[in-house]
DNA sequence: TTGTAAGCGTTATCAA
DNA sequence: TTGATAACGCTTACAA
């Protein structure tokens, strides 16, 4: 493996020299721009990342944290983070929770001793160890994609739609169809409480709005998953006394609720109308196509990235939120209520 | 932020027994092993990681490449990567190719660079541009994941499943239900071609095993995603001739399709059964559920990671091939041709 | 425009 | 068991 060195010795320049050349060509005159570039050529020469990472601070890389990768949602999210990314010669590395409560220590630490250079958050850690941040003074540059999360970390900025809004808009379109008898699948403690928790405030207050008692047996906590959708699901319909409609926390959900509402002989939307959240790849093609709440996902990340750029450059600029626009898409999971 | 040098002074030692303490702390006397404890507490030293892959040469990050975040089926491989890389202190690079045709030599070099220590292999790249590998005559610790993709490429280690004996399988299954006029959705030349190749080649011999002729108007060549198998199967739909089953690359083209399928007023599986390969999270909720093979992913990671490994440290052993076997799942998108 | 040389924070070698 | 010190490969004042 060659290094600066070789080449400044076949070139018959200094290394400082090469590195000129490497970093700002225009800077060496054309002679011996290109001697070092043909010997460059001749020794195969590449710059070593660890040593011009380690001279100048940082890796250029950022961190993008989400509970698990496969997950169709977050496919978008980082496309649109990676497009950004690309443009400025950072990479992603991508760490997953694994729907664990990580501790943000573990993090935090990632940034602190070097290793990245930033974090997206795209996934809730709870619980969220607010105490040891304010306690280190100094936050890495993280910015939190899609949720608030928690009112105590509203110092750090923030992408997303308003999700409490969004949970209204969905609740009341299904008022607005005619449902009373209207239940939530929520996330469970574990997973996902706190990431849902402003469209559980949504859901309720649209139906507060409409003076409408929300049935306490038909709000469900089951982790945000196809599989946790499902268990819900399968509560709900060995009940005597079954909701017309459900909203779901997220498509994952709502795809794992229509498969056992179904799969119990019921009908989508006949019997029970199903409402999702996210709008992923996965809910246009389901039978019947889902109805929910687009996120526009690649902006997020898009954005999500900008907005940490400008914390790694500097920028200070603490609990900045950047709200997104979300959209109400109607597909065929939901109709009028009875038959 | 603290250094090394920092805790020395504290400490009352110098900066190689503090280096000492952290890396083996049983190597230094207790007392002097409390004192740099103490001072690295009080100066909230983190050892800085960018000095320390300068120093020792490795990154300790893995590269794992694949076509894109969010596609179900590469959630638990990467889960498999993970929980051998989190054992051994590894962390994950993630990169996309988008399905584009990236050059081989843009990842060669991150590894060249000294950027990650090695890759795993999770996408086709086309074209592969083997001429530059064996140029650099040593080429990075790679190991492909999933497939061997292509012939000249067989001096990189691989771990996957036999593509060709389990697209047989799945041919020789429907066969052996009584299909006859079975069609196959293919990869598209730039997106999986190679990765299905494999899985065509499976077809073709099941079907010439049969004595069944080919008909090339059902083999259709889309890419291997949602999208694709929608286009394929749009364009099977308005066939006057129609296949009674159809094969598809993988899960994703499969529940496009059946999609499509139903979307034209046909039945699955009663007027076309529909056969999926990978076994991805959604072919189990799809309606009706999906039919397919199962690669057991979690495996295909965890084995190409302690490969992988292997390879980082020293271990040479070519183009070794470590086959998984693979299970045909039954599910209901398959029936008996006819009514 | 180019060269000299300092220094980034570690780890590792060698003495003490 | 500990300390002094070289070395890793690069960038960047500063000098020439």
């Amino acid at each position: 493996m060659s290094s600066i060195k070789d080449v400044a010795k076949i070139a018959r320049v200094s290394i400082a020299t090469v590195s000129r050349y490497v970093n700002s060509p225009d800077s060496v005159r054309a002679p011996t721009a290109k001697r070092v570039k043909e010997a460059i050529k001749k020794t195969g020469y590449e710059t070593n990342s660890l040593a011009r990472n380690f001279r100048m601070g940082k890796t250029h890389q950022i961190m993008v944290v989400l509970p698990s990768i496969g997950i169709p949602f977050y496919g978008p999210i980082v496309e649109g983070v990676r497009k950004v990314a690309d443009s400025v010669g950072y990479h992603i590395l991508v760490m997953e929770t694994a729907f664990n409560s990580v501790e943000f220590d573990d993090f935090s630490r990632m940034v602190m001793s070097k290793q990245t250079d930033g974090i997206i958050l795209l996934s809730t850690l709870s619980p969220f160890k607010e105490p040891n941040i304010t306690a280190n003074k100094s936050h890495p540059p993280i910015v939190l994609g899609l949720e608030s999360i928690s009112t105590e970390l509203s110092h750090f900025p923030c992408v997303c739609i308003d999700n409490e809004a969004a949970a209204r808009d969905a609740t009341q379109y299904l008022i607005g169809l005619g449902h009373r008898r209207i239940g939530f699948l929520h996330g469970s403690p574990n997973t996902g409480s706190e990431l849902t928790k402003a469209r559980a405030v949504g859901f309720r207050n649209a139906m507060a709005a409409n003076d409408i008692p929300v049935n306490e047996d038909w709000v469900i906590k089951a982790p945000i998953t196809v599989e946790g959708g499902r268990q819900a699901a399968r509560q709900l319909s060995n009940m005597g006394s079954r909701p017309t409609a459900i909203f779901c926390a997220n498509d994952e959900m709502a795809l794992g609720a229509m498969f056992e509402i179904k799969k119990a002989g019921l009908r989508v939307p006949e019997d029970i109308s199903v409402m999702g959240f996210d709008n992923m790849l996965y809910g246009e093609i389901s039978d019947p196509p889902l109805s929910t709440i687009e996120q526009p996902a690649d902006k997020i990340g898009e954005y999500s990235m900008r907005r940490l750029l400008k914390l790694i450059a500097g920028e200070t600029g603490g609990g900045s939120m950047e709200i997104i626009p979300h959209r109400l898409i109607e597909r065929q999971s939901c109709m009028k209520p009875g038959k």
